[in-house]
RNA sequence: GGUGGAGUGGCCGAGAGGCGAGGCAGCGGCCUGCAAAGCCGCGUACACGGGUUCAAAUCCCGUCUCCACCUCCA
């Protein structure tokens, strides 16, 4: 049994390109270790209780609870179009707020936090690792200006947040407020892990301060908590990274509409998780362009020969995946089996075609990439039907020409070249935007 | 200022001392009534300058450029 604690998203704004890269690659990672045999113990957070939701919520005049509610759902409903699995686990922070108070209480007794007007901070100088997982050492952070006072250490951070007025609050110890983000994730990874687990995950953006911050809070409160961190690299568009917007045209719902989910997911598993990513219209159309050669061929030997998913894997396969998830390397064992079997095909070795098809299929399938699996199969089927009219349509174009209605024929093509036309350019112009 | 990472052929993107990952685009060929699809073939790329080594994209030193983090950001 393999237990993982995936930082999830805070539901403010509907899900970025960046946001879901770090899901897509944990869910292949999970994918993975489930294919090895392990069973997966996964839990990913909701953070539906933060500043920037308590923002949204004064300025728009709506309750927190329903933007996070809204947002949550835009989130959901991406991931499952993402072909994303779900969670063993997914506790919202505001569902464990009696777990929260109780972890700081026993880091107040323990001397490692402190309250001050009603806000109560971890007291870094009390864990001596501080700085371990992000090398940062404190003599050369920088240090803000603003509402430090009642820290008696700039770096300290807040545990427990004294609410101001007309903001949300529970009911604690030390008066009205909310946790500290940071402390939200300490308290459900050992509600629903253990005081010691296998992989935390998340971004990388999320090393400093977030995660050492976990890491401080934990084990001051006497939990040996992550064995292993594993961190995705950032995607950036145009340069810069992405950034949350309430109208980003980076969310992906709104690319959604145009580029098929599962070319999506292709595209953000083909680099290795860690590299740094520059997201652009062009890298996605190739990667969609790569993706469907390999498509045409499963579903050329699936309609011609049937097809079941196979389970065996090509060593090439499983080694580059054994070694860091190498996606990229596990790729090109998928187009050279793609290959060989459209070569069989060509060569009328139905056999082959079928063994290579099968392997295609389980190979996909761990990169959560089948085209056949269900994930993807309303998207299928709505190809299908746009091929069958396609097809129905060039036909009756050739049957006018053969019958010497060229007028008539020449009309019908370019209706058609105008549809696909038209497709192109949706697909494109979403992007760009 | 500190910390972490990156610079690979027209493009995307692996690799990390010796055999040119793979994909996309392009070119040539095969196949096909034409086209599409498919198959075969075609590339001496690793930011720059030094060094180590029989051998460097990979190791060492230096330089440049870019990104992320040091803000409740995946």
């Amino acid at each position: 049994m393999v237990s993982i604690y995936l930082c999830g998203p805070t539901v403010v704004v509907p899900p970025h390109v960046g946001q879901i890269r770090s899901q897509v690659s944990f869910d292949i990672l999970h994918r993975w270790l489930r294919t090895k045999g392990y069973k997966v113990l996964l839990c990913r957070n909701v953070t539906d209780i933060e500043d920037k939701i308590i923002g949204r919520s004064l300025s728009e005049g709506k309750p927190w609870w329903r933007i996070t509610d809204l947002v949550y759902r835009s989130f959901a409903r991406t991931y499952a179009a993402l072909g994303c699995l779900p969670p063993s686990v997914e506790p919202r922070a505001t569902g464990h707020i009696p777990e929260m108070i109780e972890m700081i209480e026993e880091l107040v007794a323990a001397g490692h936090a402190y309250e001050s007007d009603g806000n109560v901070y971890f007291s870094v100088d009390s864990y001596a690792d501080y700085g371990s997982l992000s090398g940062q050492q404190a003599k050369h952070m920088r240090i803000t200006e603003e509402n430090e006072r009642g820290k008696r250490d700039p770096r300290d951070f807040a545990l427990w947040k004294r609410a101001k007025p007309g903001e949300p609050f529970w009911t604690a110890p030390w008066g009205e407020g909310r946790p500290g983000w940071h402390l939200e994730c300490s308290a459900m990874a050992r509600k629903y892990l253990g005081t010691e687990f296998d992989i935390h995950g998340g971004g990388a953006n999320l090393i400093f301060p977030h995660h050492e911050n976990e890491i401080a809070q934990s084990r001051a409160a006497g939990d040996s908590f992550a064995r292993f961190w594993l961190h995705n690299g950032p995607v950036t568009h145009r340069g810069e990274k992405i950034r949350k917007h309430v109208r980003n045209p980076l969310a992906v719902p709104a690319l959604l509409d145009r580029i098929r989910p599962v070319e999506l997911r292709y595209y953000l598993a083909a680099a290795h998780y860690r590299s740094p990513m520059e997201f652009s219209v062009e890298a996605v159309e190739e990667a969609a362009t790569a993706y469907r050669r390999i498509e045409r061929f499963v579903f050329r030997v699936a309609s011609e020969l049937g097809s079941e998913p196979g389970s065996a894997l090509p060593i090439q396969f499983s080694e580059a995946m054994d070694h860091d998830l190498n996606v990229s390397q596990a790729l090109s064992a998928v187009h050279a089996a793609v290959g060989e079997g459209n070569a069989a095909l060509g060569s009328g070795d139905v056999e082959m075609a079928a063994a290579k098809c099968r392997s295609v299929r389980a190979m996909l399938n761990v990169l959560g990439l089948d085209p056949m699996s269900e994930n993807w199969a309303r998207e299928t089927h709505l190809q299908d039907v746009e091929g069958a009219v396609l097809r129905v349509a060039r036909n009756l174009a050739a049957a006018s020409a053969a019958q010497g209605d060229h007028e008539r024929a020449r009309v019908m093509e370019l209706q058609i070249d105008m549809a696909l036309r038209k497709r192109r350019q949706i697909k494109h112009s979403a992007l760009i935007r």
